[in-house]
DNA sequence: GTCTATAAAGTGATAGAC
DNA sequence: GTCTATCACTTTATAGAC
């Protein structure tokens, strides 16, 4: 047993340079852009291996969606989970308007703080691309985490405003995340709009004062 | 002169249909993810002709961006014009609160039924992919219209919310902007989520409706 | 302005040695 | 699990005939 210790994890080591390598590569240049070469040059790992590991390229790609699920969802989970938590102790009687409110604003301000954050770049453009050619990769982030959390976000709305039907809740739904959405899907607009060329702490802290302005006016909003 | 009549225009026959079949395949696939011969093939034009034309596979990726910002531009400078000449023919004096909250309205409902338009398909695959790897056709696509578009919403939203300072006007027009694009940006996801696969007229009514109401809400928001 | 033909370099995948 | 070497194919760009 012990003689194998040390390289017993070699094939992850090398399974995770190239995910790691590849994250980076598509998402800068797009899965077209990069060659398996330059992919399996920067992760300092032979350009086969990655035939040997993940079959082909696109099982590479498929791969980096995978792992990027993960800590996707390690970040916001939590958040999620408490709001579910929440939901299902109810059995049944309200959640008082106030507290859904607060939880909404949570999960937003969650997400938000994530996806302006820098770290979130690579991430974001993945996502992006998919969303405007879903392949298989879709599936993933569907399945794994967006699906869920926009459930959940249309059920707290639902106790926020019961007068409106499932199509007008899943709309308000869908411009409320535009409001947090738009500063990944358009930072090139957006960067100049506002004249900055990224998101420091005290410009986090304005885009999620308005935010919640917002989302506060849009949950009262009268027809 | 006569003898030549028929053939003078061969050359902007050739440009047009390589920019036609350059925009869909570029749209579809990406820069890299389609080639020069499939774009002739499709144009039925010779693949050297590329060269001839626009210099490289570059040019004409950016000769794409010129004609994609003439198309828009045609659109919406109408709805664009009309707002500067009414701000303009002020001279200083106040825009009614009420008019500039139409007029900022109108902009956007004039912005939204284009970009839910199928027709604009290809169009936003390629500036969401500007927006997100920004080359020199963004500069294109910002200094021809959205530049423009932009300021104007901020000098209408300045005169709506003139308790505001120019960043949070500027904040408040990209989370309105936001609310109208998360239909182009993550349109797999919000397609799952309103479970819709196309917008009809009647879907694009109901987005107009929660748009109009959004906006009034924001517009109005205390702090 | 258009064509054919081709150069020069790059691509993903894989067989076979270790 | 990793390596080298290579196959089979595609890529963009361009020289030169018409």
């Amino acid at each position: 047993m012990k003689k194998t210790v040390k390289t017993a994890d070699r094939g992850d080591q090398t399974r995770s340079a190239l995910v790691q390598a590849a994250l980076a590569a598509f998402s800068e240049k797009g899965f077209h852009g990069v060659s398996t070469r330059e992919i399996a040059g920067t992760a300092q790992v032979n350009q086969a291996l990655i035939g040997y590991h993940f079959g082909n390229k696109e099982g590479l790609y498929l791969a980096v969606f995978a792992y990027l699920c993960e800590q996707i969802q390690s970040r916001v989970d939590p958040f999620a989970g408490q709001i579910e938590a929440r939901l299902h102790a109810l059995q049944g009687k309200e959640l008082p308007r106030e507290e859904s409110i607060a939880l909404l604003l949570r999960l937003l301000e969650g997400l938000a703080t994530l996806f302006t954050n820098p770290q979130s770049n690579p991430w974001a453009k993945l996502i992006l691309s998919e969303q405007q050619s879903p392949t298989r990769a879709f599936d993933l982030l569907h399945e794994r985490f967006m699906g869920r959390y926009m459930a959940l976000m249309v059920e707290l709305t639902r106790r926020i405003r019961p007068q409106d039907d499932t199509e007008q809740l899943r709309l308000c739904v869908a411009t409320i995340l535009g409001q947090m959405l738009v500063f990944r899907a358009a930072p090139a607009s957006i960067f100049r709009l506002l004249a900055w060329d990224s998101v420091n702490p005290q410009q986090l802290e304005a885009i999620l004062r308005q935010l919640r302005r917002n989302v506060r006016a849009v949950l009262d909003a009268q027809e």
